[in-house]
DNA sequence: ATTCTTGCAAAAGATTTGCAAACAA
DNA sequence: TTGTTTGCAAATCTTTTGCAAGAAT
């Protein structure tokens, strides 16, 4: 049941590129399995480390330009923090997050609260919402 | 009363960099009047040019060193997103607004929705929560 | 006097780009 | 076939660092 939810992931990322004018390449599959696997949201060099284990000869300029046509379709999101390399999600449905301040390990929050938070969010006139995103900083389990 | 403002505001800051052992220059003055005076969030390459105006022979590098150290001792606050450079901020202790898909800029909301935000955050066992964070994106009444 | 800061140039880290060959539609 | 992607190297952009001279405490 595992390798059937791969090939409908699959199947899905093919429609969501093909929108887009995209082509379905090894090296995309790739970079878009890794994301579905981990439990963490990774930087593009993770991304490069663990799928040139299966794709040897795989470049960074590669996973670099497949991040981004992931996230240009709509696959992934991009997420951007201070610590200097962004990072990847696959999900682009979660805006709530922690983010621990010491190891960096980004942790979804339940998505429950998002609703009531959407009632409390006044933008100035004139400004047309498109997406809101809500960090949580501080120290995880392991490091306080 | 203006010039006042800026006289409280310099000594303010005096107090702050000598609790961490930290010097008083022209330089960081001219940093952090800079960050009081914009009504945006500026990146290090616009305080750069602005404080150049009155500072002619003051270097890229010493305006991040001082805006490091601004924040460091807890002047001025950064503000990271996916557009590449760092924005920063005099103020600390707003963590809600807006920022602007296309032309990038930001504005700050209202706090007040912040309390009540506060009571939806529900963050794993274990997580010290520290800060938050919320970011609402979309496209501002000019360029929309 | 001592310690911190400046300005410069060079370095480092992350991401992008140009291009010919390879691949997908 | 036509347009897109790959892999490589070089380039770009942001930020950091080493160091000698200068400024603040």
């Amino acid at each position: 049941m595992k390798r059937q939810r791969q090939a409908e992931q699959m199947t899905v990322l093919r429609e969501m590129l093909d929108l887009r004018g995209a082509h379905f390449t090894r090296q995309r599959a790739a970079v878009f399995d890794y994301l579905n696997r981990v439990d963490h949201h990774p930087t593009a060099e993770e991304v490069f480390l663990a799928v040139k284990q299966g794709l040897p000869r795989i470049s960074l300029a590669t996973v670099y330009k497949n991040l981004e046509a992931l996230v240009g379709c709509g696959a992934a999101s991009k997420l951007t923090y201070g610590d200097g390399a962004a990072r990847y999600d696959v999900r682009t449905d979660h805006h709530y997050h922690t983010r621990c301040l010491k190891c960096g390990r980004i942790t979804d929050l339940e998505p429950e609260a998002g609703k009531q938070l959407l009632k409390l969010i006044k933008p100035p006139r004139g400004f047309k919402v498109e997406d809101y995103h809500l960090e949580v900083l501080g120290y995880c389990k392991s490091c306080s």
